[in-house]
DNA sequence: CCGACCCTATCGATCGATCGATCGGTCGTC
DNA sequence: GACGACCGATCGATCGATCGATAGGGTCGG
């Protein structure tokens, strides 16, 4: 066993379900990604389904502890929105597969799973919507629809996922301080994301995907 | 022959793409919604990605179509965007399901397909960017990475297909003024979108779509 | 040190179900 | 009686999933 085999059967299952769609992917084009039988693949998983509810829940826990972390102790809603529109972009731009499938597969899921994902989802825009709700009762956010800003911004966000290329003429952390900025202003606030802010999102979200940023 | 059923199939279709994906859906999925038989379908559709690939580009072609027609004779960069902002707004308003098929599906079309209709989606962008240069140019609009933004831009408003209600508390109207008032804001844009510049985009989108709006 | 016994990892073969698609019709209408 | 609209039956292919089998490595008592 060269690498962890579970781990590779789920890098395959990312890749495929983000490329083709659940339901495009074929049991046997999984076990050929992940160079493995198509019987020896049910050693690893259950159904195909459990393999995708697996990913979603955990991809989901994933952004929703680093969103937590990024924000904690942050009392400012500029840094709190600030840090959650780049930690958004970050996660995105590093984990497109992960992200492309938890926002384009909900319709796969049974309604059992579903409720659970879209519980986590549900909980995760709850940071959002608070840090939104704070700054426009501090006065210096401006919206007169909290709600639909915020499902706004955060579907320009997820964008990102679609199109970001680490070999393109944009590093990562200039790609989060436009997407922050282009926040910002959209909430007619003056103030802008600090630096701080930005490398704090930084080491986050490196320890929680354990990669460099 | 109460309603036309060509029609009736190509409405079944993009309703059940739409909720189930292109790959999800079975062909007696299909026959079932447009209350025919799985053999008759075949009667008024060619192969299954043959219905795909119209609904798509049908799709792409209105919208196209509908954004130079909204943008026609506008000469100010400003009225430009904000009616592309309003147009795209309302398409995915009242049209969901057919944009959710056209953004989330263009994975389960052949290469042959997917270059056409990615070549109209291109085409549908250039209107996006030639108006965000210009407002560059011009000093009205404010952005050091305009593709970037173009993208963000269009991706904020294509959410408006997953969550928009028309039993919600925004009309129509609202909504869309309060898009073109985010994508201007981010573009840090002192002018507005204004009320005729929105009233022309009403009317283009009740003429294309054949919907009062 | 040895065989008996397991456990994990893997596979070829194959299951019943369902897939997209086609065929040879029947029906009513003009 | 020709034609457009429609369908029951069925095709070969592929689907997700399971079967029994095997090879290899640990872990025993003796």
């Amino acid at each position: 066993m060269v690498v962890n085999t579970r781990e590779r059967v789920r890098q395959a299952a990312v890749k495929l379900f983000a490329a083709k769609g659940f339901h495009g992917t074929g049991i046997r084009d999984l076990a050929q990604e992940a160079e493995l039988s198509s019987a020896s693949l049910y050693h690893y998983m259950g159904t195909k389904e459990d393999l995708l509810v697996a990913i979603m829940n955990e991809s989901l826990r994933r952004l929703l502890d680093a969103a937590e972390r990024a924000t904690a102790g942050l009392a400012d809603p500029v840094s709190r929105l600030g840090s959650l529109v780049a930690l958004h972009v970050l996660a995105h731009a590093i984990q497109p597969d992960d992200t492309r499938v938890v926002d384009n597969e909900v319709h796969a899921l049974t309604p059992g799973a579903r409720a659970e994902v879209v519980g986590l989802r549900d909980a995760y825009e709850r940071l959002w919507a608070d840090a939104i709700e704070d700054g426009v009762a501090a006065g210096v956010f401006h919206t007169d629809q909290p709600s639909v800003t915020r499902l706004a911004l955060v579907e320009m966000c997820s964008g990102v996922a679609r199109w970001y290329s680490p070999s393109g003429p944009l590093t990562l952390d200039q790609l989060a301080a436009h997407y922050a900025e282009l926040a910002l202003r959209a909430l007619a606030c003056e103030g802008r994301l600090d630096v701080s802010a930005l490398q704090n999102c930084r080491e986050v979200v490196s320890g929680v995907w354990r990669v460099p940023v």
